[in-house]
DNA sequence: ACCATTTGACCAAC
DNA sequence: GTTGGTCAAATGGT
């Protein structure tokens, strides 16, 4: 039998509510125009003659935009699948930006291309940067820990507030991603060859905020028990010495309030974060 | 029960 | 016939 019954001819009107979906990723060059057009090379004429343009990245998700994820598939000849996003208010403002992800390499940070295909119509004011950064005062990385951080900062929050209240104040739910979260690595594992490779100290003696454009991704968060939280997972980067702050069970960074996770193993401190709307955050 | 995500079916492009 | 893009039912989390 199997008879499932599928609604056939697309522009199915509304597909459940679905929930915005965006990632952070350190600012790169997606808040202005679009990269020059790259014409597919495959041979293989893509299925809508529609203006798409490549991008490799080792931050594919978050690009200042609100996608939905629609679908995803494995590729041949590929070992990881295809994601595909389109642009969130497709439905609302018809806006038919979409692109999708394909993981090509399994490096650290993985490398991914990222097609993007037609311009956005939304009139969305992207999102921006996080507003949390690394503070000031940065001391050589000698004998520091290296933090990272990933985090949606008070504009993003208050840019999910406001779809909150466009979707009846359902509230929105998070992904590890979008926490305002942090790790730290001691000095000792920062000095292994496979990390120093791509997290160069910042520039000793340096006394400004730890430069946007520096902010690289890195290793993907782990959780305690060992999990890839999300390999989206990108951050800025600052190193403190072990003084700077005080590393017991609480730090204050940045106006919010961290606690420390007891259960940690000898490399990888997990912390949550008091300072979001008096909500305790884990993960 | 509701909502977001996943999964596999359908169909267009090759 | 094969592969990839899209849709929406099924599934899972809260």
């Amino acid at each position: 039998m199997a008879s499932k019954m599928k609604q056939l001819n697309g522009q199915a009107g509304a597909t459940t509510g679905s929930a915005l979906v965006g990632y952070y990723s350190p600012p790169e060059d997606t808040f202005g125009p679009p990269p020059s057009e790259v014409s597919p090379h495959d041979g293989r004429k893509k299925r809508k003659d529609a203006l798409s343009w490549d991008k490799y990245t080792c931050a594919p998700y978050f690009d200042g935009r609100l996608w939905r994820k629609y679908g995803q598939k494995n590729i041949k000849n590929s070992h990881f699948p295809r994601l595909y996003f389109r642009c969130s208010y497709y439905e609302d403002k018809h806006c038919m930006a979409s692109k999708l992800i394909q993981q090509v390499s399994n490096d650290y940070p993985p490398l991914y291309k990222v097609t993007y295909m037609h311009e956005h119509t939304c009139n969305a004011a992207p999102i921006p940067a996080p507003d949390v950064v690394a503070e000031a005062e940065l001391p050589a990385v000698s004998d520091g820990f290296m933090l990272r951080f990933g985090s949606y900062g008070k504009d993003y929050r208050d840019a999910r507030m406001k779809q909150e209240q466009r979707q009846h104040n359902q509230p929105m739910s998070w992904s590890p991603s979008e926490l305002l979260s942090f790790d730290s690595w001691s000095s000792q594992l920062q000095h292994q060859p496979a990390l120093s490779s791509y997290v160069p100290p910042p520039a000793a003696g340096s006394s400004s905020s730890f430069p946007i454009a520096e902010s690289l991704p890195t290793l993907p968060a782990m959780s305690g028990e060992g999990d890839v939280l999300s390999t989206c997972w990108n951050s800025f980067r600052y190193s403190v010495e072990v003084d700077h702050l005080q590393f017991d069970n609480h730090v204050d960074f940045a106006g919010d309030m961290f606690s420390r996770d007891t259960n940690m193993d000898a490399h990888l401190h997990s912390w949550a974060c008091t300072g979001i709307e008096g909500e305790e955050i884990l993960f």
